[in-house]
DNA sequence: ATTATTGCAAACGCTTTGCACTCCC
DNA sequence: GGGAGTGCAAAGCGTTTGCAATAAT
């Protein structure tokens, strides 16, 4: 099961980094794997409290932030001044398609990218860690009309 | 003179979406493209007031969206949770290395960006209208030291 | 026992809003 | 003169912080 795995995953990266082991961090490693599509960390927390958990806004923020260092949320910016999350646990890497009309995004797959991002941080003088890439228009799907709160 | 033409072009905008033309608003479009480098809403509201500008804090922004939609000014987002602009007068097509470091940004060009976006638009069934790609790591520079306020 | 982690509430930084006044058209 | 634009202050929203209580090591 990859919640296993996940949770076997986290284990390690705390303990390697002297972090203890907590249930509230489990717990929303738990709530985050789960949530589908794109969540920003208070949207995590008013969902934990939803639900009946006990956590705080302050543990929420905190381990989000460890589960990404650990790689399994991927961060994102969709130009919203808020940073969103993904949960990275059985996904391939992608990068995404942004409507500025009616705020759907998009999953879309391009394996040059990986290679173009090396090379340009080789020709820089950079060792880069990550990257990030969104494409904004318009889809041109009919019913297109400025819902701007799916994800 | 290139602020001639600037100035030109953002009346031209504003005629088109029947926008008033005010004083303010070159104002604003003239402290913007003078600013060296990359600025929040906020930070150019500061500079103007310290510079002894009577500007308001609010039309400041409202002027700043506007002169970003004309194309004046690029909006980035560059992972912080607030919205960064750079003058795009005289300026070709660039996009960043952060170090997550240091938190210097180095721009870079890379041609065959603008083909990918379109390609993969296409394909996906977009009509784009922009993109942002922002590669993330670690300077190589020996001297990369938490500075953290570069840009 | 020690000290990281937690929960809570208050503070923070950037942005948006409401409203009365102003001034472009 | 009408209504968009302005200035101001307050509120909004996501996020961070300080601190006393708690619990992992």
């Amino acid at each position: 099961m990859e919640i296993e795995r996940a949770h076997e995953e986290f284990r390690r990266f705390l303990k390697r980094g002297d972090n203890r082991i907590t249930p509230e961090r489990f717990e929303v490693l738990d709530h985050a794997i789960d949530y589908k599509g794109h969540f920003g960390a208070d949207e995590l927390y008013i969902s934990m409290k939803t639900n009946h958990s006990g956590i705080s806004r302050a543990t929420v923020y905190n381990t989000i932030e460890l589960l990404a260092q650990c790689g399994l949320l991927i961060k994102r910016n969709f130009g919203e001044n808020k940073t969103r999350y993904e949960s990275n646990v059985n996904k391939r890497s992608h990068d995404h398609l942004i409507c500025t009309n009616c705020g759907a995004i998009r999953e879309f797959t391009e394996p040059k990218l990986h290679r173009l991002v090396k090379e340009i941080s080789d020709q820089m003088g950079f060792e880069s860690s990550g990257y990030s890439f969104n494409i904004f228009g318009k889809c041109t799907n009919p019913n297109c009309k400025l819902k701007k709160d799916d994800n």
